[in-house]
DNA sequence: AACGACCTCCGTAGATCTACGGCCTTGGCG
DNA sequence: CGCCAAGGCCGTAGATCTACGGAGGTCGTT
């Protein structure tokens, strides 16, 4: 039960329950749901693992649910199963960014071999998310003028630019840099750029 | 005869004829290749355009191709289509890389949507590409020296712990800093360290 | 030998950044 | 109301960077 979690997805019961016990006896710890929609709804605060889900169900299919964690920025690998699979169909699953797409009846080794697959995507997809977090915190701890002073510092933008741009006093500006460089611990510009960078407040 | 190339790559002639025939008179300037394999010889030098492939052929497939390319750094798009395809063998191809997978028989706009899509893609490598090029070749503008001192300024060393590093006089640092910002033509250090990013030098 | 490219060093002046301390306003709290 | 913390603002002083010019030495090429 201590295994890696996944999130099995599926509207038939009698399926979430074959597949939820194959994967248990696998040591996988597994947590099933009936519908896409039922997942999403606490899939902001999920903890780690693969989800397993059909791509034909009532409500979100699996193929908007791959779309939808996308748009949230969550990066959980996702393995589709479909009964009534069909090329445009794992073409489109695929594309859409799902890990791996595989045809009903499930071959449980073929499964368990794709979920180990995605489980390495879990790994480097969490030591990224657990450094921008860490970056986000210590970017929201400055203050509004903070933020719109990182932004043109981050652009280039001198001092003296700055000032005039908000017409404020060069000293000001660089205090609330001072302030900046301190609470995203930063010591040089171009750390705090990459830091910039990672946030996805400008294009590398 | 002067639209878009396309690189139609097929090991029966039949094909060949009847597919380029199409994709002809929809205005695509067409080669054919009777193999992979003959097209990965003049791949490097080849002009940007979609690349059209079976998947089943002698010698290098389709799949294969699709990782070769990548492996040379060719980021052509390719289109596959298959004859007996199935489901795994089309999850691969996407996985691998192929822009998109279309079952025989092929249907003539399906295939002329799907190389319209890929299309997109080749505007903005090129431009990518290109953008590329001109950043690589400013920086091989640089002397040796100039490089090393590169790497340290968008790295956060400031002149005068460069100069320590190298146990050469603070001026000596800067006026290499200065002949560093003329050659690659950057106004500011957080422009210098984006184009570090953008060559790879460091990692964002 | 003459030349150019490169690396090195130097000085000065002005721009820019960093560090430290002080002033003012706002908004919550006893 | 008085107090205080936080955010925004500003000044002085010292460190750092930029810009402009000048100069000597090495090395490979012509």
């Amino acid at each position: 039960m201590s295994g890696p979690r996944i999130y099995l997805i599926d509207d038939q019961a009698s399926i979430r329950h074959a597949l939820g016990e194959m994967l248990s006896v696998f040591g996988f710890d597994v947590q099933t749901f009936e519908s896409a929609d039922r997942f999403l709804e606490i899939a902001d605060t999920a903890a780690p693992g693969c989800i397993v889900a059909d791509v034909k169900m009532p409500g979100t299919d699996g193929i908007e649910l791959v779309g939808e964690l996308a748009r949230r920025k969550l990066s959980l690998p996702v393995v589709l199963i479909s009964g009534h699979a069909d090329v445009p169909m794992a073409v489109a699953a695929i594309k859409s960014g799902a890990d791996d797409f595989i045809e009903k009846p499930v071959d449980d080794v073929e499964l368990v071999a794709a979920i180990n697959r995605a489980q390495a995507r879990i790994f480097a997809d969490e030591d990224r998310r657990r450094a921008q977090e860490g970056l986000s915190q210590r970017l929201e701890r400055l203050t509004a003028r903070e933020v719109e002073i990182f932004d043109l510092v981050v652009q280039g933008y001198t001092s003296h630019a700055i000032s005039e741009k908000l017409a404020i006093s060069i000293r000001t500006v660089e205090s609330h840099r001072a302030q900046i460089m301190e609470k995203m611990q930063a010591e040089s510009v171009a750390v705090l750029v990459r830091q910039a960078i990672r946030l996805g407040r400008i294009s590398p």
